[in-house]
DNA sequence: CCTGATGTCCTTTTT
DNA sequence: GGACATCAGG
């Protein structure tokens, strides 16, 4: 390495050995394995800047895929630091995001209109819906998240409708879980999104595939144009994703992906860590380079994360350390409800905080699902602790955001089916679900689409309805022809108002009204933002569409404030750090979450989160869980996770500072109201009450469990095959604890259990 | 066709 | 506890 600029200079003092070789490793392919807190963000910022400002790659010709939003935000913020306004150019963001772009570029190929709709999940699984209900088929057997996920699962492996049909072992699958009909189901689905102009989160991808193994000269195109390809976590990628990462990067081969197989938590969205075993196959001449110096979090806790990792089998060799302090020992805080575990890690905040002049923004609180937020967030409130809550319910998911965009998508796109349905009868103007289903029954018996019987209804619709949706009809028309000769917000704005959407929440004068007013102006507020941006070449309605559509983080930070304490789940955790982080509710069922544990696989995907959690501390890691908890409205009663075992105890201390009722201050009169409050609940919890309505075979046991005994074995639906090793017959809640053999000993609730007798 | 009341299902993570 | 579907009655 000669001649390098004097900054070029400076970054690279700054690296040690390997991430300076991941830096300088730019031709051929290249996969870096990075340990958690091995500053690979870092080493990927320096390489594309090294790129850019030392080797004159034009930043055009450079791609950076990320899986979320946030990444990508981060990443770009980070390199525009380092190279400025050149940044601006790079092919950077999320892998749907940055095929979207190019779908659009390239949709006639396909058969699409290039200002094709992108449905979200909610709109596939409604669309679903109803081509189950047409297709006469039970929705209780053909539940829309099922059939939404096998499909799904399906593209992912780049398994097309006609594959899936043609396919013996899909086929076998569906026929033995008494789904026969998923096959036909996903073409009927596939068929229905092409004629609305339509493609789902799972067709970017699908689709970009197709483009490019159809159409040789586009991908040819993209080949020449991109030649450097970048992946950051790779662990994360799908088979699709695989595909088209490698048909772009087989011309120049300059592709570099960075991942962390023991932060792979995504196989639930098809995610395939086996992508990493094909890399080293698929590029003999591979360079890997290991990250292994931890420079985030103190020794106590890259050890104690080391040890809960070394639980899991399968993964990459590799030895995280760290030069860091020892620093403190991991604090396990004990809490008798849920609301108690919120006051104590809201007092705790607030004590480190004081004690040791934290801000805010120094702590996380990291939980597995989104609606353990609400415990806290009361808590938090109540002790006065600024927080932000990232994730949950996005502001794009929310009704009145979907209406006023179904409007939009729908006067850019008349074939939207989803958007149709959404918007035909809102405001009300009394065209009901029995003229809608006519209008559906017409477009298919005439091999139309729903928009042409819309033009010509009367024939088809009673009287009553004709009216009306002429008015509609002639609306949406007169949207349409506005939105050509105006702006993004100009045309929002008029169909906002026109449509008598803006009027109707207007007149609400209830709380919520109010704020449903506020969000859609706050909506009209972003398309405007949208528009104002001086660097924006496109400011057409559709163009902002098919941006938002792949919006699903939070709001951006207004930074009004940014001294907030942050809640999230753990999955958006990933990336990001904290001096201080609280992982909450490490409880069994909880955390491993109870749909997770069925095999092996997906008990080792969950310690791999609690990894991931654990690992996003610098400082300190609190880890809390609540002895009862409400869940579906239901007390419950919890045990501690499974997971506190996995840590060496060694790293582990109990919390003195507080440590649930038994060290509550006796003269505290509140402590005392706590506990004969909590007694109270758990006493008059009613005992098992609606009689369960699975219906199992004859020789399933969920309500006779006087038949079960110890030594019995046993057969679950969910967890396989086990031993009852202990029953629990006292009180209330009759349990029984079983040792199965894919997921070892477990406490099972006996009136939900699901438990089939094997032998005696 | 609309409204309000009741009933049912679901409980997981993201683009 | 909440989203959604379904049903009865206007």
């Amino acid at each position: 390495m000669f001649n390098l600029r004097p900054d070029m200079i400076d970054y690279l003092d700054t690296l040690n050995e390997p991430q300076r070789e991941g830096v300088l490793t730019t031709d051929g392919p290249c996969m870096l394995i990075a340990g958690a807190g091995s500053g690979k963000t870092r080493v990927l910022t320096y390489r594309i800047a090294y790129l850019i400002q030392q080797k004159n790659v034009d930043p055009f010709s450079i791609m950076a895929l990320t899986f979320t939003n946030k990444a990508a935000k981060e990443m770009r913020e980070r390199i525009e630091k380092v190279v400025g306004h050149d940044a601006r150019n790079l092919w950077m963001g999320t892998f749907h995001s940055v095929f979207s772009r190019i779908l659009r570029a390239e949709a006639h190929h396909l058969g699409y209109p290039h200002d094709f709709t992108i449905y979200d999940s909610d709109d596939s699984k409604s669309l679903i819906r109803n081509i189950v209900k047409e297709m006469g088929l039970d929705d209780t057997v053909y539940k829309p998240n099922t059939v939404y996920s096998r499909i799904s699962a399906a593209k992912n492996r780049l398994i097309s409708w006609e594959d899936y049909l043609r396919n013996a072992e899909l086929m076998g699958d569906d026929a033995a879980n008494l789904r026969p009909e998923i096959g036909k189901i996903y073409k009927t689905y596939a068929m229905r999104c092409f004629k609305s102009g339509a493609m789902d989160f799972d067709d970017l991808l699908f689709n970009t595939d197709k483009l490019f193994k159809e159409h040789l000269e586009v991908l040819n195109k993209y080949q020449h144009r991109i030649e450097y390809v970048l992946v950051d976590e790779f662990q994360d990628t799908n088979l699709c994703q695989y595909f088209i990462i490698r048909k772009l990067s087989s011309v120049k081969e300059n592709v570099c992906v960075v991942g962390d197989d023991a932060q792979s938590i995504y196989a639930f969205r098809g995610a395939d860590i086996t992508n990493i075993l094909n890399f080293e196959r698929d590029y003999p001449d591979l360079k890997v380079i290991k990250l292994e110096q931890n420079y985030r979090s103190t020794q106590n806790i890259v050890q104690a994360a080391n040890s809960v990792i070394k639980r899991n089998r399968a993964q990459l060799p590799k030895n995280v350390w760290t030069a860091n302090e020892e620093g403190n020992l991991i604090e396990l805080i004990k809490a008798v409800s849920d609301n108690e575990e919120g006051r104590l890690v809201a007092t705790s905040i607030f004590q480190e905080k004081m004690q040791h002049q934290m801000k805010f923004s120094d702590f996380a609180i990291l939980y597995r699902t989104n609606s353990q937020s609400r415990a806290i967030e009361e808590a938090l409130r109540r002790m006065n602790i600024k927080y932000k809550v990232v994730g949950g319910l996005s502001f794009y998911q929310r009704k009145e955001i979907k209406d006023l965009l179904a409007y939009l998508r729908f006067t850019m796109n008349q074939q939207d089916e989803a958007s149709f349905r959404r918007i035909i009868n809102l405001p009300k103007r009394g065209i009901g679900d029995s003229t809608v289903d006519k209008i559906v029954v017409a477009a298919n018996d005439h091999g139309t689409s729903i928009w042409e019987i819309l033009q010509n209804a009367t024939p088809f619709v009673g009287g009553r309805a004709a009216g009306p949706i002429d008015d509609f009809v002639a609306m949406i028309k007169r949207f349409s022809l506005e939105t050509q000769r105006k702006d993004a917000y100009d045309a929002a704005f008029e169909i906002a108002k026109g449509s008598g959407l803006l009027r109707e929440l207007y007149e609400d004068k209830t709380v919520e009204g109010l704020s449903r007013y506020e969000n859609v102006q706050e909506l009209l507020n972003a398309i405007k933002e949208y528009v104002d941006d001086p660097e924006r070449q496109d400011k057409t309605l559709g163009s902002f569409l098919q941006e938002v559509s792949l919006v699903t983080g939070q709001d951006e930070d207004k930074d009004k404030d940014p001294d907030k304490v942050t809640l999230m789940t753990i999955h958006m955790a990933k990336g990001l750090e904290f001096k201080y982080v609280y992982m909450v509710g490490m409880e069994e069922d909880l955390f491993p979450s109870q749909m997770m544990i069925s095999s092996r696989a997906e008990l080792e995907e969950e310690r791999r989160l609690f990894y991931v959690a654990i690992t996003r501390a610098q400082k300190r890691l609190f880890l809390s869980y609540a002895l009862t908890r409400y869940r579906f409205g239901r007390l419950k009663n919890c045990e501690p996770s499974r997971f506190l075992d996995d840590v060496d105890q060694s790293f582990i201390k109990v919390s003195t500072k507080f440590a649930g009722l038994e060290s509550a201050p006796p003269s505290s009169q509140y402590a005392k109201n706590l506990v004969t409050g909590i007694k109270k609940t758990i006493a008059s919890a009613p005992a098992a009450p609606k009689p369960t309505t699975y219906k199992a075979p004859a020789d399933f046991t969920p309500s006779d469990t006087s038949a079960l005994k110890e030594g019995m074995k046993v057969e679950h639906p969910k967890f396989g095959f086990g031993t009852v090793l202990q029953m629990d017959m006292s009180g209330a809640d009759r349990k029984a604890k079983i040792n199965f053999t894919e997921i070892g000993e477990k406490t099972l609730l006996l009136s939900f259990a699901k438990l089939r007798i094997i032998e005696n």
